[in-house]
DNA sequence: CGAGAGTGCCGGAACGTTCCGGCACTGCAG
DNA sequence: CTGCAGTGCCGGAACGTTCCGGCACTCTCG
């Protein structure tokens, strides 16, 4: 239980223990000014003794730098894994740089009349129409986005952290067309969910058909699907193509294919590949029968904060790219998470 | 692109424009003091007028508020979807109430020299021996855990918000048992997972057991299972029992059984019901060989944020208690989120 | 008409920090 | 011995709020 505790020690009070000035405690705690060496060290230990921690708020008052960043998730888009994973990785970012971590509302009024104290924004995955997007990018603070914005003129990020979809996707093509298997399908998450991901996993994927003189075959298929519009799909995809390669675009979805593919004859083997580009945890990655394509969302979040972070700071320079490593499964992971 | 903008407009300003004083205009602004009706009218408009937005850093300074709440999830426990739901409904709730959430960083070290700015905190499934949990407990602010504390000497929570996962369980028990199953075993995440929810499904499912005088059958799987670890758990089950219930205790289990389990001859239908008792909204909600318990996640980290925001307003008092209500299949979602 | 209550507004201090400018002292070169 | 650069430290203003106490004025009632 939280012991409601004395009156915090501030600056003050350690000036005070120590008979020197609060500019001087002030300087010595933070490497600035002229300042005897030993003086340093005695500061510093009194400080750590009383157990002194400065105050943010009068921090930021003074200069005018909140040291806290803004996390937006797009609503549509929640119950992934995926994402859950992302902000592990940019909440773990931010803290080893002493920044914290705000999560946005979706709430565009709140929006408005009381703005989130954040010195900058991360979001993923930016939806084309996306309203909070748009009003949170017209906030006065940098903003970068993990995967680019499909409408620049409405969201304009100042810089955007990417993963080359269409080479992984051209990679796993490869490698299974030297296996001998020449007929993909790509199954892609509905409409409201279009983003650069979908975009670029169509690009990489009618780039290999038309390189390999294949017709592309795409269907959307919902991310929350019934048993009967999956059993739906299957059958079309069946009969249509008799796919020996399925690429599935969202976290999941190649799990809760297994069974419906496996009833009708297509097992998952050297004659069958069905491909994850989002692989699941629990559903996916122990399961061999499933490539899953390893985007390492921890890491890309990890690379959205500290991009921002170098924006803030002024060594990154305002439309800033950058590329993220995902990792094809049984290639080494990338020793950099991003450049 | 963000637009470095002009210097913002603070209480002065608009104090100059209205040739009012600034004491006048906060309290017109806030509804406090004395203030002529028409007066606050003229303020509020020339405030929206002039895009005048308080500055947080201020008021926090002067009413030593920070106006944040934090929340913290373990580790372990990352890559369900179940927690970004719950993350969510959080900050669903945080932000209609004017609350910042920030999410806390797992480094202990971090913890200490540089304690978050936020006023009390909300912690997911507290799991015992949790070292930054405990951290966290030791901070001066109020403490609010979603699921109860194994451990309350280490961990001290303020408030807790509880499932009655046992009622729950002997629900669903008992409505097999209606359809006449009766041989029910119950497969438990690893024991790094073991939180009051894992200690509720026991008590649940062993007092039915022992109610109807059969065995308990409880094993442990692991939350990233290979599929040879599933074959393995799952020969045993069969020949151990050879159930018509399995309870499957974390999320995604059950869709990952499915397909091994119709591999041996087990499909669910009158006579074999695969449970779910945190149902996966896009592997398991919408298939309906699995009964999935919902435990609405969403609608459980509002009622955690909104427990909190009680306590630090004193309208709920330190040792604070309260239910979150999960749906039966086919039962009505109930009216409150909780009481 | 005078006292007292009520109303509308205001000045200034305080919150804890940072930072600009300056002050006193030392030591060294000329 | 003087001048000057360098060193170590400090006072006070400023950041944008909130809030305590008070002031002037009006109204009401005896």
């Amino acid at each position: 239980m939280s012991n409601m505790s004395a009156r915090r020690v501030t600056i003050v009070d350690l000036a005070a223990e120590l008979g020197l000035s609060k500019t001087t405690v002030s300087d010595a705690l933070h490497g600035r000014g002229r300042v005897a060496p030993e003086t340093v060290a005695q500061v510093r230990d009194t400080a750590a003794a009383l157990g002194y921690v400065g105050n943010r708020a009068a921090q930021q008052l003074r200069g005018n730098r909140v040291g806290a960043v803004g996390l937006y998730i797009p609503p549509v888009v929640r119950s992934f894994a995926f994402y859950m994973e992302f902000v592990f990785g940019a909440v773990a970012a931010a803290g080893e740089n002493g920044i914290d971590l705000v999560l946005l509302t979706r709430d565009e009024a709140a929006l408005r009349s009381r703005p989130p104290a954040v010195d900058g924004i991360v979001a993923i995955d930016p939806l084309p129409g996306d309203r909070v997007l748009e009003a949170l990018a017209a906030l006065a603070v940098p903003l970068v986005t993990a995967g680019r914005p499909l409408d620049p003129e409405a969201v304009a990020a100042d810089g955007t952290v990417e993963v080359g979809y269409p080479a992984y996707i051209r990679e796993l093509l490869d490698r299974a067309h030297a296996r001998g298997l020449h007929r993909p399908a790509l199954l892609l998450p509905d409409q409201q969910f279009h983003s650069s991901f979908a975009e670029d996993v169509v690009i990489g994927y009618r780039d290999w058909c038309e390189e390999h003189r294949v017709e592309p075959w795409i269907r959307e298929i919902p991310v929350h699907p019934s048993n009967d519009r999956v059993a739906e799909v299957l059958d079309e995809l069946v009969s249509d193509l008799d796919p020996d390669i399925v690429l599935c675009s969202y976290q999941g979805l190649a799990g809760r294919l297994l069974a419906p593919l496996e009833r009708g004859g297509k097992r998952p083997g050297p004659d069958f590949e069905l491909v994850s580009l989002v692989g699941d945890p629990v559903t996916e990655f122990g399961d061999e029968r499933i490539t899953s394509l390893d985007i390492r969302p921890a890491e890309f979040g990890r690379a959205s904060v500290l991009l921002l972070r170098d924006l803030l700071e002024g060594a990154a320079l305002a439309p800033a790219n950058r590329t993220h490593e995902a990792v094809i499964p049984g290639d080494a992971i990338p020793a950099a998470a991003s450049r």
